[in-house]
DNA sequence: GGTGATGAATTTTTT
DNA sequence: ATTCATCACC
């Protein structure tokens, strides 16, 4: 690869740090374009600078370029690191998700397919529910064809960009056959809604580019520079969008790593990344193969594991790093031992002053963190858990997110479905589907039927009233919204309505984060200056807002993991049927194997400089106990590159613990090579106060003193709610909970009940 | 319409 | 084991 002019010109710094195949994949502007990012081999730093690039050799305005992202944190990133390099930030660029960035370009066009330009996008909840309605109007049986699976076989055409009339002559058994008509009807009623879902917002995109040449031309006009990131989980409406655009100037360039394809079950489609150069022929490909993240023995563990797959493009990772460790697999006895192992070396590692942010434990699947978690108390280890329920998709952001839709919207249906009831207010379904029919005779929304049927007697006095007087209320809300802003109406609505009160009056221990969570959603309320604005941002973007808490030891599932990295990593569970899981090989077979290996693979590249695979003899699954066999990806691993330890077979216990001794000793070293002139001091990680546990904090007005908890006391634990202490060990006490039953937790992570 | 009992299901989840 | 949804009953 020639070098550019630039970089002997001025040799600015984004240039100067990147390897040759980097370098190759910044300069390579033109045409299409397709950069085989291996685990670690430095693709967003590629990324970045393929984009500055661009902007500084004025190959292109901001205006002319898209940028493609899955993430908002993925766009975040590359925004906050480009205006780093350059000093300013990027105005009037097309940098966002597929969603954002398809919803962006819609709204202007949204009469085109039959939508006004403020059409509401719906969450799957709503999605849920309407699909639900359709199929009792069509007395479909939903034990047979339950809702949930009838919106995925809806949600899989859209993501391969099908249309009901594409898909005719579908011949599932599923909704009496009816599903065609059913997908149909769904696209009807979204449609009078003025409503999205996110699939629409790729198809709609898809129908008008492929129906409108102007519109196409266009777009074509505007987009010089494609630019988009993890190719390998784009699913077909994506592809054809992206080569809709392409058309244009032909200059599109796609990162990514057919080794980290984990989201086939939601219709990523692995035959994008494989199949470019025949998409896009001519196209150029480049291959990132140095790995700066892990150590030899870790790369090569991973690297033979992934081996086995077929359906990849190959890459050879390779690393000027030192072989490092082995990659540790252990056989445990049972799930408890492998916790009680887990944490024990987490305490090692951390008394060989290892911050727990640099360890992770990544499961399959959610449930399997609970174990953990349960130890990690009990040690009094702070850890935090990540990816649990989504910010937005809490039910008490969605209820408030209802409230402020309806206020913005009076004919949004949907909310009013989902608050006319929350708080109780005694409207329950029958008293909906009078609602309901009242509203389809005359063709109206939901609330100004409620608003009609007040001012007669067909609803019951009761009913009547209370509805009259919810109704008044938000005339008196919208009204408010005149003069106020819209998060102090947003507080007001929430208080004057109940649900504030609705969970304050709640005893269960999830009601106190839920009121912090209503009170984080008002505040990110203020920092928009419309309601509109806000709701668009919240069904797009909202996230949980990640408060790094002190030190903390990472829970998290292995597609969670995806883009991190830490030193030290756990990889538990490693058992025939959870991992690989049982249903994925049922369900996809071959194909569902290689994707479960992806994730093997992606879980070992995370780890930097350690990682520990552990499987069980004996797992405690659903209630009953099964004789797990050790996942056949154990039995990939190379046995050169990795070390095996069993606690089952004989004097256990001398073994282990002089191995975990040894192990230990050696860390500093180690650690001090990795750390090497890039962190700071080494400093013993502090304990959480009680007022920051996981990531929320705690207004308590006096922490107790030391000591201050006796036995018979009320407390109340984030984790495990309500209990009576029952006995004092120093700072373990032993609890008698109302919901979990008898536990030892650390004195630290309980307070007094109010 | 709210409550408690019974029964089935039970991965992953970027937007 | 636990959760979640539905059904019967108050």
């Amino acid at each position: 690869m020639t070098q550019p002019a630039l970089s002997t010109v001025d040799d600015p710094a984004y240039w100067r740090e990147l390897n040759p195949a980097q370098r190759a994949a910044v300069v390579a502007m033109d045409g299409a374009v397709l950069v085989l990012a291996g685990a670690g081999t430095g693709k967003t730093r590629v990324l970045t600078a393929r984009l500055v690039h661009l902007l500084t050799t004025g190959k292109a305005l901001p205006g002319q370029i898209l940028a493609v992202t899955f993430t908002n944190k993925a766009a975040a990133e590359v925004r906050t690191r480009i205006s780093d390099m350059l000093g300013r930030s990027v105005e009037g660029w097309f940098l966002g998700t597929f969603h954002s960035l398809a919803a962006r370009l819609l709204r202007p066009h949204a009469e085109l397919v039959g939508l006004k330009p403020s059409f509401t996008i719906l969450d799957e909840d709503d999605q849920l529910r309407l699909i639900k309605q359709l199929c009792e109007a069509e007395n479909i049986d939903d034990k047979k064809s339950p809702p949930r699976v009838i919106l995925s076989v809806i949600s899989r055409w859209k993501d391969r960009g099908l249309l009901p009339e594409d898909v005719r002559n579908e011949t599932s058994q599923l909704a009496n056959g009816k599903l065609t008509k059913l997908y149909a009807q769904y696209q009807e009623r979204l449609r009078s809604l003025n409503a999205c879902d996110f699939g629409d917002l790729l198809l709609h995109q898809l129908t008008i580019l492929k129906n409108h040449p102007d519109v196409l031309a266009a777009m074509h006009n505007r987009f010089r520079y494609i630019l988009v990131d993890e190719y390998q989980d784009t699913n077909v409406a994506q592809y054809l969008w992206l080569r809709l655009l392409a058309q244009g100037h032909h200059n599109i360039c796609c990162v990514g790593d057919e080794d980290q394809s984990i989201y086939g079950w939601r219709g990523a489609e692995i035959g994008n990344i494989l199949r470019f150069e025949e998409d896009f022929p001519g196209a150029q490909v480049i291959r990132l193969e140095q790995n700066y993240r892990s150590t030899g023995n870790i790369l090569a563990a991973a690297s033979h594991l992934i081996a086995n797959n077929r359906m990849r493009l190959g890459k050879t990772l390779w690393t000027s790093a030192e072989p490092g460790e082995k990659v540790h697999v252990r056989t445990l006895w049972d799930g408890e031992e492998e916790a009680r192992w887990v944490a024990d070396e987490v305490e090692a590692l951390q008394r060989a002053k290892i911050p727990l942010n640099e360890m992770a434990v990544m499961v399959r699947a959610g449930f399997q963190t609970r174990q953990f978690e349960e130890r990690f108390i009990t040690l009094g280890i702070p850890y935090r858990v990540l990816v649990g329920a989504r910010f937005y998709e809490r039910q008490e952001i969605r209820d408030a997110l209802a409230y402020l839709r309806l206020l913005a919207a009076p004919g949004d249906d949907l909310a009013f479905e989902r608050i006319i009831n929350a708080p109780k207010r005694g409207i329950g379904p029958a008293a909906l589907q009078q609602l309901y029919n009242f509203a389809r005779e005359a063709q109206i929304s939901l609330t100004e039927a409620t608003a009609r049927l007040v001012e007669t007697d067909e609803l019951k006095p009761k009913l009547r009233s209370t509805l009259r007087s919810l109704m008044e209320s938000f005339v008196h809300w919208r009204e408010l919204l005149q003069t106020m802003s819209h998060a102090d109406v947003a507080q007001i609505v929430l208080d004057e309505s109940g649900y504030t009160g609705m969970w304050q009056a709640d005893k269960s221990p999830e009601a106190p984060g839920r009121l912090d969570n209503l009170k984080e959603f008002v505040s990110a309320l203020a920092e928009f200056d419309t309601l509109p604005a806000f709701l668009e941002h919240v069904s797009l973007v909202l996230e949980a807002t990640e408060r790094s808490v002190g030190e903390q030891v990472s829970l998290m599932t292995l597609h969670g993991a995806k883009g991190l990295e830490f030193d030290i990593v756990f990889l538990p569970g490693w058992e025939e049927e959870i991992f690989p899981s049982r249903r994925a090989l049922e369900e996809n077979g071959g194909q569902g194997l290689e994707e479960e290996r992806r994730l093997a693979y992606v879980g070992i590249t995370r780890s930097k400089a350690r990682a520990y695979i552990s499987h069980v003899a004996n797992r405690h699954l659903h209630g009953s106990w099964i004789n797990a066999l050790p996942s056949r990806f154990i039995t990939e691993l190379p046995d050169e590159h990795i070390e095996k330890r069993s606690t089952i077979s004989s004097n256990t216990h001398s073994s282990s613990n002089m191995w975990q001794k040894e192990h230990i000793e050696r860390i500093p070293t180690l650690w001090q090579q990795l750390q090497a002139g890039q962190r700071g001091q080494n400093r013993l990680p502090t304990r959480p106060k009680v007022t920051e546990i996981e990531g929320k904090s705690y207004e308590i007005k006096p922490i107790r003193a030391e000591g201050a908890v006796n036995v018979g006391d009320r407390i109340f634990h984030e984790k495990f709610g309500y209990g009576i202490v029952k006995r004092i060990d120093h700072d373990k006490l032993e609890i008698n909970f109302e919901k979990a039953g008898l536990k030892k937790v650390m004195e630290s992570f309980v307070k007094p009940a109010k």
